[in-house]
RNA sequence: GCGCUUGUAGCUCAACUGGAUAGAGCGCCUGACUUCGGAUCAGGAGGUUCUGGGUUCGACUCCUAGCAGGCGCACCA
């Protein structure tokens, strides 16, 4: 039910019919018309631009073709009270009390769809994100992003999309060797008495690789760990499980579960890096050649040198990209570019990627390679979601690779949780860096806007208590001919444009709206409620201890909106705080 | 040097794919608690949307040239 949709299909009804009987010209596209909340102080529901959009098809000022609209539109509906023209050439509409009376009613009998975007073509989507490396627990930085994916993931399904949330464990390379070397070390430390080497560089210092350690000697008590080359394969495997387990539990913490784990490794043994290259070379995408170092760089020990290439200058990248190292093994973007095929394969409409900021440079060599695999655009999308500034104590906090030195998702979900840690996460747009002001997001007061949201929430279930009714069982409203106040429409205003929250929020994949939004739907709310306290005439529940039909109509949808909201954002709807 | 990205109130950020007099919160100032839960509300002050050009009925938004910050620019992953 969304009633700027609706109203933007009769002005372009409206339109069609003033064409057929010559009294309108009409451009061959239809596409700038829009329909929108025109601003408070105009005392209107709804506004449309289309006299401005068409005044020069018809050589008519904007504010003269409007009459003539505004006639035809108010003539169509009996739920216009009153329609005027603004300035440069708005048509504004007020509708007449009943309208929202109708809009509430019907939101109730169709709680279960209202917000989802109807006019959507339902499409499968692979989100693949966090995908960090399998070498130890997830940090602050990795949360951003993952939380971003999770809830883009939210909106789709919200939306009845088909969604497969995907990590792809880069379980293969050199940096498997050094982390599976580091476990060793340690398992050497432990039942060896031997120091770790602490001045090696490659080796992986931290101390949580001394759990992992005692764990795999632990459960595996029949290996002989004396000999490095004769375990290595084992170990590898052993050490990666490890961090596979610690990283599924700090994603479970944050609340996201994966569908699929997809390892490189196997992509690798399985040889589809071979025959993704081999399809490249058919269709003439990849040659012999060397990459030229960067202007203007300190280029002293830059070495050419000739590999094979990936055309991606061919889609818009600035240089061409390295699918082999000199050793003859793939480079990471090789196996990538495999894993890219694989997920082409499986027949995804689209594929979401979610990097963080410092990967935003190979957007366009894996996208180039998309569109060669599958001679399209627009596939993949990728999102980035920029860096996370810490703030303690009204100072930034910085976080060094030094051991010990950084902060992990379990720390951070001990410490503010993991409700606010997504509200907040997600209440910017992912492509502005964030200020994460940990006293901020420990506060219980208005600060904080989670809280802001929840109370709104809780307060409606504390009339629902006070009443001894259920604020999860239907509402039973007999008789929907009451009319609503003007602080009421207020709030079924906001609500009316929960459906275009929804459609921006999937359609741009931009779920910080959400979170804006029940910000300013609880904001009216709290308006709304206060109002009791100078007039008891304002308040839900009467003297009587009764609430009539009205009222318990517009909480249950305030209630019902906030919740799904929020589960869209994957945080709890608390009844009591 | 090149690419991507950000620049909006003192601070942190919104702004409905180009709409109207650019909106919130924090901070500052003034007010409302024997509360349907004050984890709240009402009001005030605060702006050349980084700068210059362009496109148009209309630009924070698009184009262009700059300025400033961030990120990235080998066979790491």
């Amino acid at each position: 039910m969304n009633i700027f949709d609706k109203y933007l299909d009769k002005i372009k009804k409206i339109l069609l019919d003033l064409s057929k009987n010559g009294d309108l010209i009409l451009p061959d596209k239809l596409d700038g018309i829009t329909t929108e909340t025109p601003p408070s102080k105009f005392n209107s529901d709804i506004s449309t631009n289309v006299a401005m959009v068409l005044s020069k098809a018809n050589n008519k000022l904007p504010t003269d073709l409007a009459v003539t609209l505004a006639e035809a539109i108010k003539k169509s509906d009996n739920l216009i009270d009153d329609i005027s023209i603004i300035k440069p050439g708005f048509i504004n509409i007020k509708f007449k009390p009943i309208f929202w009376t109708n809009f509430i009613e019907e939101i109730i009998k169709n709680f279960e769809t209202f917000g989802i975007n109807t006019n959507e073509k339902k499409n499968s989507y692979l989100v693949e994100f966090v995908s960090a490396n399998p070498t130890g627990p997830l940090h602050v930085g990795h949360c951003r992003g993952a939380i971003l994916g999770d809830v883009i993931a939210n909106v789709l399904l919200f939306n009845k999309h088909k969604v497969t949330k995907e990590y792809y464990v880069n379980d293969y390379g050199n940096q498997i060797i050094n982390f599976t070397k580091s476990v060793y070390f340690r398992i050497r430390e432990i039942i060896y008495k031997e120091n770790f080497p602490k001045d090696n560089d490659d080796l992986y210092p931290g101390d949580y690789l001394i759990d992992f350690a005692q764990n795999i000697i632990n459960l595996n008590k029949k290996i002989d760990f004396k000999d490095f080359e004769k375990i290595s394969e084992e170990l590898t495997a052993l050490s990666i499980e490890e961090a596979l387990k610690l990283i599924k539990n700090n994603l479970n913490i944050l609340g996201i579960n994966h569908d699929n784990f997809i390892s490189e490794k196997k992509i690798v043994k399985n040889h589809e890096v071979e025959k993704v290259i081999d399809f490249l070379q058919k269709n003439n995408f990849v040659y012999k050649g060397k990459i030229k170092a960067p202007a203007g760089e300190n280029n002293e020990k830059w070495v050419e040198r000739e590999q094979l290439l990936f055309k991606s200058t061919d889609f818009g990248d600035d240089k061409d990209r390295a699918l082999q190292k000199s050793d003859g093994a793939w480079t990471y973007f090789a196996s990538d570019v495999a894993y890219h095929k694989n997920k082409l394969d499986r027949k995804f409409d689209y594929l979401i990627n979610i990097l963080g900021a410092d990967h935003a440079g190979y957007i366009k060599r894996i996208s180039s390679s998309v569109d060669a695999l599958s001679g399209k655009k627009n596939k993949l999308i990728c999102k980035i979601s920029q860096l996370v500034k810490l703030i303690k104590n009204n100072k930034p906090f910085k976080m060094s690779k030094r051991k010990g030195d950084y902060i992990t998702v379990d720390d951070l979900i001990k410490e503010v949780g993991k409700d606010a840690t997504r509200f907040i996460m997600l209440n910017r747009s992912s492509d502005v860096e964030l200020d994460f002001d940990f006293d901020v997001v420990k506060e219980k007061t208005k600060d904080n806007p989670l809280y802001y949201v929840q109370y709104c929430y809780a307060r409606i279930a504390s009339v629902y208590r006070h009443l001894g009714l259920e604020l999860n069982s239907k509402v039973d409203v007999k008789d929907y001919s009451f009319e609503y106040s003007k602080e009421e429409i207020d709030i079924l205003k906001k609500i009316s444009e929960w459906p275009k929250c929804i459609e921006a929020a999937s359609t741009k994949l931009e779920p910080h709206r959400i979170p804006v939004y029940l910000y300013e739907l609880a904001s009216e709310f709290h308006s709304y409620w206060n109002l009791g306290k100078d007039n008891p005439k304002k308040r839900f529940i009467n003297d009587q201890k009764e609430i009539s039909d009205d009222k318990i109509a517009l909480l249950k949808v305030v209630s019902n909106i906030i919740k799904s909201g929020l589960s869209i954002v994957g945080v709890d709807a608390p009844e009591k705080m």
